[in-house]
RNA sequence: GGCGGAUUCGUCUAGAGGCCCAGGAUAUCGCCCUCUCAAGGCGGAGACACGGGUUCGAAUCCCGUAUCCGCUACCA
């Protein structure tokens, strides 16, 4: 399992410039799941290098969404670690001392190129349309009297990387066919900024072989980058890891990198980071099952499974190199099948917040409401978020309800009939018990008596105490109301209904739907 | 422009030369169940990007083409 005979190690290696991104979310799972299923390590690395797009409040957030998603590192800048600081911005002297080493070994050298030179090169190489657009070497070929006087003059200076002028790099990534380019076409990148921090190409190799980082799964952007990555190997004498580079999440539409400020086809928000998805009422192993899925399959026929089955069968050799458009239906009906598999009392938690944020009523409040035991089954098969609850339920906590009197009356009923039907429902409701199972059938009983359906006579009272024709079932919606508060809606629908009866004398007036 | 990657039902995928006139899931449509809505059950329609090879045989191998995506920063 591991090709190059080391306990797995692997990293997830986000930098806090903002949210945590749905991709690296998936990143960061299967770099879990790989070690899990091997035993072996996962630490978290922050990659804080750019002090320019630095964001405060971007290391919790993320660190936040990945507790929140189930993956726990073993290693990282909260937990410690033997290999630690686990935080680039902490280990600039190792930088700065294996960048010194490359210079001195001819590897790197220090380059003192205005950005307006560099702009420039780069704008006639692109007018005369060159082959390869970068850096072109310029002070790779100083002399020292040159340098010394350039340094002596305090100029601002890079170190970039002296790339082998002749020859290729086969390279390899285990999702792909192994590749090669021609190593004059990598342009001596830059790997020490003139602020002192290091890029990625070379905070990332040289953390990487500290760590004793064994595999690399990140986004398919590197792709391009292996090759100096590999050089920088070499140039050092260490071992590069074996390399999978996971195919890019791209919007639902498939027509590019996911990504904010992008509406679905059906006018709904694109959500891209994790945050959102839990704001939006996912369940975290829902998501954790669906991030899953996308370019890898548990089984051949089954798209459902849990984390320890996950585990079992994850092997990164399996993932799909194809970059995938996001599935969100598929993610809808799946967090569907998590709801419902919820034992009730853990619904009514997870849904608390959500209730409390939708309908304005602290968690407090809610939670010593009488009712709050009977939501969870009213909504658990009809939910596909969390948050699709509240507007089912909101009848339940409003102190009255508004709707259209017309709708009380009955399919195939004018307005003396549906009242006369609600009456007599009142009356058989007052002398039962005030259970489930003592109205349902009694007032099934009164339809047929009556000559109705049972959905004509549940219709009305479904309108009655909700004030909606579409609600969740109307004997649990009375539980959930109470037997005072139940009795109360259908009196003043019959107050309604009264109205109506005196408003149209025209015995037979067809009732408007 | 250069370089790189990808290409199986609308979408997520299974598939590593015969098991595939391509399997599962979701979405969609229909039927059943049913107090509305759901959930659930059953069924329908729906794909190997295109063109050449190689082979007795190709979704699977090779070569082109097309399309999409990525990289081409003192960002990661």
């Amino acid at each position: 399992m591991t090709e190059n005979n080391r306990p797995v190690r692997v990293r997830m290696a986000p930098s806090p410039t903002g949210s945590f991104h749905l991709g690296s979310a998936r990143t960061a799972l299967y770099n879990w799941l790989w070690t899990r299923h091997t035993g072996g390590k996962f630490l978290l690395r922050i990659e804080d290098t750019d002090q320019s797009r630095y964001a405060p409040g971007a290391l919790q957030d993320i660190t936040d969404s990945m507790h929140w998603l189930g993956l726990d590192w073993d290693e990282g800048p909260d937990v410690g670690g033997d290999y630690g600081p686990y935080v680039q911005s902490e280990r600039l002297a190792l930088y700065h001392q294996w960048v010194n080493w490359l210079i001195e070994h001819g590897h790197a050298y220090r380059c003192y190129c205005s950005e307006e030179r560099l702009n420039a090169l780069r704008v006639e190489q692109q007018a005369r349309k060159a082959d390869a657009i970068g850096y072109d070497r310029h002070c790779r070929f100083l002399t020292a009297e040159q340098r010394a006087e350039l340094e002596a003059s305090g100029s601002p200076s890079v170190v970039r990387f002296a790339m082998p002028l002749e020859g290729e790099t086969a390279y390899t990534d285990i999702l792909r066919p192994t590749r090669s380019v021609e190593n004059r076409k990598i342009l001596d990148p830059v790997i020490l900024k003139s602020d002192g921090y290091p890029t990625y190409h070379l905070a990332n190799v040289v953390d990487d072989h500290f760590m004793e980082i064994t595999h690399v799964l990140r986004g398919d952007e590197w792709l391009n980058s292996v090759p100096l990555h590999v050089n920088l190997y070499r140039a050092f004498g260490w071992e590069p890891p074996i390399y999978a580079h996971l195919p890019l999440i791209l919007d639902p539409g498939g027509e590019g990198k996911l990504s904010k400020r992008k509406k679905r086809a059906d006018g709904q928000e694109i959500l891209t980071y994790v945050e959102e998805y839990r704001d939006a009422g996912y369940l975290p192993d829902a998501m954790f099952n669906f991030l899953s899925i996308l370019g890898w399959a548990q089984s051949a026929d089954n798209d459902l499974f849990s984390r320890a089955e996950a585990v079992a069968a994850f092997d990164i050799h399996d993932i799909n190199a194809s970059p995938a458009a996001l599935p969100i239906s598929k993610l809808d009906w799946m967090n569907g099948q998590y709801i419902r598999a919820l034992d009730t009392p853990v619904l009514t938690e997870l849904l608390i917040p959500f209730l409390s944020r939708d309908l304005g009523i602290a968690e407090d409040a809610l939670r010593a409401h009488p009712a709050l035991p009977f939501i969870a089954p009213l909504v658990q098969e009809r939910i596909k978020t969390l948050a699709d609850a509240a507007s089912l339920v909101d009848f339940v906590f409003a102190d009255k309800i508004d709707y259209d009197p017309t709708m009380l009356i009955a399919k195939g009923l004018d307005a003396a009939g549906s009242l006369a039907a609600l009456e007599a429902a009142d009356g058989v409701m007052r002398s039962l018990p005030f259970t489930e199972e003592a109205l349902e059938p009694a007032l099934r009983a009164l339809a047929t008596d009556l000559g109705l359906k049972p959905g004509q006579l549940f219709g009305i009272l479904r309108v009655a105490l909700t004030g909606k024709n579409v609600a969740p079932p109307l004997f649990g919606s009375m539980m959930a109301l109470g037997n005072e508060e139940t009795l109360a809606r259908i009196e003043d629908a019959k107050t309604h209904l009264c109205k109506l009866v005196e408003g149209s004398p025209s015995d037979r007036g067809e009732p408007t739907p």
